[in-house]
DNA sequence: CATGAATGAGCTTTCATTCAT
DNA sequence: AATGAATGAAAGCTCATTCAT
C-alpha cells in the first residue's frame, strides 16, 4: 500500500532519459490521481493533466501514449504489492493465529490510511483500465485474499478461529477492510481514523475468534 | 428494493401529461440502465440513450433538462425504500433480535439479487449525481443504517448480542450487504448466489451474536 | 463523365432526409473537389471542408461518418458511368470500325473537357479511398477499356486494324486519352482544347489503321 | 535515370562539411523514398524519416530546413538526367531516324524498370515540391520532350517518319513510355516487364513510322 | 407532443519544428 | 555535429444541447 518506488515499466514511451520518465511519470500520476478524484477518468481531460502538470499537450504525449496510460501510472503509483505491506510489518513472523490476522488487518488499515480517496479512486476507476492492467490489479487483490485464506486455515487448524469457509472469509475480509475509503461519507466525520482501525479490526476479529 | 412506482418528482419536464411523463420516465431509465452498466455513465451519449429508447433526441429533452437528469431516473427507479423491504417482509414484527436481524439481511439480500448490477452501477456513479439527488440518495442509505442501528441496539438492550459500537455495526453490515455486487467477480463464478446469501448471513450473525 | 445524377448511396447518414442529403452531398463533393484540386486531399483539413460549405464540423459529421467518406462523394459525383459516355454518344450503332473507335475517344475526350482537374485529382487521391471504393472505381476503368478492346478485336476481324495485343492497346488507348488532364501543364498552354482533341484522336488513329 | 551522383544542392543545410552532406542526403533519399512509396509524403511524419534513417529528429533538421526538402532530396535523387541516359546509350551516334528513336525509348523503358514506384511516386508527389523545384523538375521533363522532339522533327525530314505535330507526338511518347509505372495495376500481373518494353516499343514505333 | 437537423465547444491525438545541452 | 526533450498549433471526430417546423 506505500507508494511504489519504481512505477511506470507498464506505459511505454517517447522519451529516453529513464531518470526523467519517473520523475515526470511520478509527477503526473500524482496531479492526474487528484483530477480523477474530483472529476472522475472520463471527466478528466487530458487538457486538464497537461495543465496541472505544467506539462505541454504535446510533450504530455512524449511521456504516454493514450489517455488510459495516465489511468495506468496512477495504478502503477498505488496499487503496488498488497502482499509486501504484510512482509514489511513483519505478519509472517507472528505465532499466535489471532494476533498475526490482527496485526495484519491493522496493518492494512494503517497503510491505507493516507491514501482512502486514492483507493476509493482505484476502485471506481478500475473498469477503464485497459485489459492488461486490469487483470494484474486483480492479480493483485486475488493474492492478499489468498494470504488472509492461508492465515485463517492455520488458525482453524490450530483450533484459533471458528470459521465455515475460509476462502470467503478472506473475501470477506478484504472487503471489509476498504469500509472506510468506500463508505467513508458516513463514518469519516464521526470517528477520527485511529477509532476506526480499531473498531474494524475489533468488529472482523469478534467473527473469527472462537 | 422493489422498483419504485412513482419515479421523477425529481425530474423537471415540459410536457404537462404526468402519466406519459411517468412512462416515459420509466422507459428511459429502464434503457439507460442497461447502457450505463455496460459503458459507465460517461461512456454512454444521448444518442445511444436515444436510440435504445426509440425517442427521438429532441423529445428526449422534453422530458428532461440535462444528461444528469437521466442518471436521476435510473436512482429513483432503484433507490427507493430500502427500508420498505424491511417492511415488507414483516421484519418488525419479529421480536427475537437474532431472528430479527438474520431475516432483515436475508431480505435484503434477497431482494438484491435481481439488482446486482444496478447496485454496483448506482455505486460507482452517484458521484456524477447533482448535489440533491445524491444527498436524497444519501439519506437513503442512513435511514437503512438506521434502522439496522435500532435492531442492534435492540439484540443488546435484550443481552442477545455482543456489539461494541452499534452504529459502526450497523454501517458495517449494511456495507456487508452489499458485498456479492460490489466484489462479485471473485466470488460468484464460484459461488452459487443462494450460497453467498447464507454465507453472508452467517459471517455477519458470527459478529453480532454473543 | 457526366456528373452522376444520383450520388451517396455508398456513404451513410445519420441524416433522415434523403433529399436533404442529395443536396448536402452534392455541395459537399462540389466545395471539396477544389479543395482536393488545390490542397490535395490530405492537405485539406475538415475545417476547411466545414468552411467552403459552410456547414458546422458537426453537422458536417451528419453526413459523413470519416474524411475519406468526402473523398468517396467527390469520386461519387465525377466517376460515374464512362460506359455511359459511349452508350450516350451512340457508339456502339456505328458499324465502320475506324469511325467507330475515332467517335469513342472523341466523345471520351469532349465529355473530359470540362473536368481536367477533377480526372488528375481522382488519379492522385484514388490511394486514398476506402479499398471498397477503391475497387468500384477501378472496375470502372477495367470495363472501359473492355470496350476499347472488343472495338479493337471488331476492327482486327474486320481487316480494319492491324494491332498487335488489342487489351495492351485498349489499356494504352485510354491511357492516351487521358494525357491532357495528366501532362496538361505541357500542352494546354500551347493548344485550345478542341485541337488537343483532334491531335489525339489522330495520333492514336494512326496508330490502329493499316 | 541512373541515380544521380550530386544530389543536394538545392537543399540548404546548417552542416558544413559537404561530403558529410551529401552522404546523409543520400541516406535521408533513399529511406525516405521507400516510406513515400508506401504511405505517401503527407501520410510519412519526419518522425517515420528519423525513424528508418536513424538520424534523430534534432540532427534531421540539420541537414534541411522543412519537411518539403526531404521531398526535393527524393527528386533530386531520381529525377536527375533523362538525357544523360539517352546520351550514355549513345543515342545521338545513331543515324537511322528509326533506328535511333526506337533505341531511345528502349533506353528509356530499361532504365525506368528498377524504378517504378519511385517513378510513380514523383508523379503523384510533385505537388508538394516548392515551386522552385517544381519547375526543375518540369524543365527536365521538358529537355527530355525536346530531345525527342528534334528526333521526331529528324526523321521527318528524312521522310522516316509521318507525324502531325512534332512537339505534340514527343510529349505523347514520353507520356506513354510512363504507361507502365502509372498504369501498372491493370498491366503489370498481366505482362513480364521486357514484353511490356517491346509493347510499348512497337506500339509507338507503329505510329510514328510511315 | 414529436421530429430531426443544427450548433459550437470540447475531446484525444499527432505533427512539424525548435532549442538547450 | 549530435542529442532528444519541448512546443504550440492543428488534426479528426464526438458530444450535450437547442430550435425551427
Amino acid at each position: 500500500m506505500a507508494v511504489a518506488e519504481n512505477s511506470s515499466q507498464t506505459v511505454e514511451t517517447r522519451i529516453k532519459n529513464p531518470k526523467l520518465v519517473r520523475k515526470k511519470h511520478l509527477l503526473i500520476a500524482a496531479k492526474a490521481t487528484k483530477l480523477f478524484i474530483k472529476k472522475g477518468f472520463s471527466g478528466t481531460s487530458m487538457r486538464d493533466i497537461s495543465r496541472v502538470t505544467k506539462i505541454t499537450l504535446g510533450n504530455l504525449y512524449s511521456y504516454i501514449k493514450k489517455k488510459e496510460d495516465v489511468l495506468c501510472l496512477v495504478f502503477d503509483l498505488y496499487h503496488k504489492s498488497w502482499v509486501k505491506v504484510l512482509e514489511k510489518n513483519g505478519i509472517y513472523a507472528i505465532d499466535d493465529p489471532e494476533e498475526q490476522i490482527r496485526r495484519a488487518i491493522r496493518a492494512m488499515l494503517q497503510s491505507c490510511e493516507p491514501y482512502q480517496d486514492e483507493i476509493k479512486l482505484m476502485y471506481l476507476e478500475s473498469r477503464f483500465l485497459p485489459e492488461k492492467s486490469l487483470k494484474s490489479a486483480m492479480e493483485n487483490e486475488r493474492e492478499l485474499v489468498h494470504e488472509f485464506e492461508k492465515m485463517i486455515r492455520r488458525g482453524v487448524e490450530r483450533g484459533a478461529f471458528r470459521v465455515e469457509d475460509p476462502f470467503f472469509a478472506a473475501n470477506m475480509i478484504v472487503f471489509q477492510i476498504s469500509v472506510s475509503p468506500l463508505r467513508g461519507w458516513n463514518l469519516r466525520d464521526r470517528y477520527r481514523y485511529e477509532e476506526l482501525v480499531r473498531l474494524t479490526e475489533n468488529y472482523i476479529l469478534e467473527t473469527l475468534v472462537k
